[in-house]
DNA sequence: TTGTTCTTGACAAGAATTGTCAACATAATC
DNA sequence: GATTATGTTGACAATTCTTGTCAAGAACAA
């Protein structure tokens, strides 16, 4: 459970990205194809752009479309740039873990350790080409989608 | 970085107390060998109690001991105890996941539940008795704690 | 009765998360 | 140039989680 709303949302939007191939697409759309509150949307899309993972366009005919191969963003890449260490704690990060006194021949940091390393493993062994490839149901037919916004016919 | 301090310190009490097979250890050493603030173990270690693992005992002479042996007590059962669901994400969880409106044929998902698995096979598959058979440091040897609490002689 | 120890519940301070909004900047089109 | 469509930015409130602390109470032994 410590894979935040914004992660979850950035991968979300980064893989129907991977997804449509080719034209830009408006931050609206990209809420309503992956089901994210647009307002939020708002935060995080600046966020992969610095970051150089998209591109953005303004005006009409503007939006959003990847800045390089979706081969060639990992999972990993993402997650970190929301999440930061991907350690489980704060004594077993790669760099500058913080320091603590029972860290000397310490058998749980070990295992701390070895669940960060499987993550990063798996998170940086993943990337969104391979996510897009297999892909389906509202992710590939977007009219899957219930898109209930406000009020259904109750009444 | 979601592995909670509490988690943190249950963990320190019981590879302690694995370490120290016989007598009941007080509150009070049990904060002092694992350099955790006495009242937050108040809170935690009942919580190990009513879950089974440690037993405890009231008036002098009383203190925790483990309740079964440190071979039977995963990493797993104390880190859900305190953790709740080891998914990453709220959709990944094995029991009652959170809806979502794009989890058909979400690739993503897949992935969250590699990562899960991962960390369930790792939390699993340690017990206590392996985490003490190898321990060292101010774990075995308390006299290396620093153990410096207010004051240390300056002045 | 006294002293020691665990037990419980309430709590405050702080931090993180989540979602929202308004004002602004840029680009195309008329 | 005016207008419209779009991304950009920063501030913000509400909520929830985390962390540590404390005081009063219950059990046990001497």
């Amino acid at each position: 459970m410590w894979v935040s709303r914004r992660t979850d949302y950035a991968t979300r939007a980064l893989l129907v990205l991977s997804l449509e191939g080719g034209g830009p697409l408006k931050l609206e759309e990209l809420a309503g194809r992956t089901a994210v509150p647009q307002s939020v949307l708002e935060q995080v899309m600046p966020t992969l752009r610095t970051a150089g993972i998209v591109r953005s366009e303004r005006g009409p005919a503007g939006g959003y479309r990847l800045n390089k191969a979706a081969a060639e963003i990992t999972l990993e890449r993402v997650v970190r740039l929301f999440q930061g260490p991907l350690a489980p704690i704060g004594c077993a990060t790669r760099h500058n873990p913080e320091p603590c006194p029972m860290s000397l021949g310490c058998t749980l940091r070990d295992v701390w350790e070895e669940i960060r390393d499987a993550t990063i493993s798996l998170l940086g062994g993943v990337t969104f080409a391979d996510l897009a490839a297999r892909a389906g149901g509202p992710w590939t037919n977007p009219s899957l989608l219930a898109t209930a916004p406000a009020e259904p016919a109750a009444g």
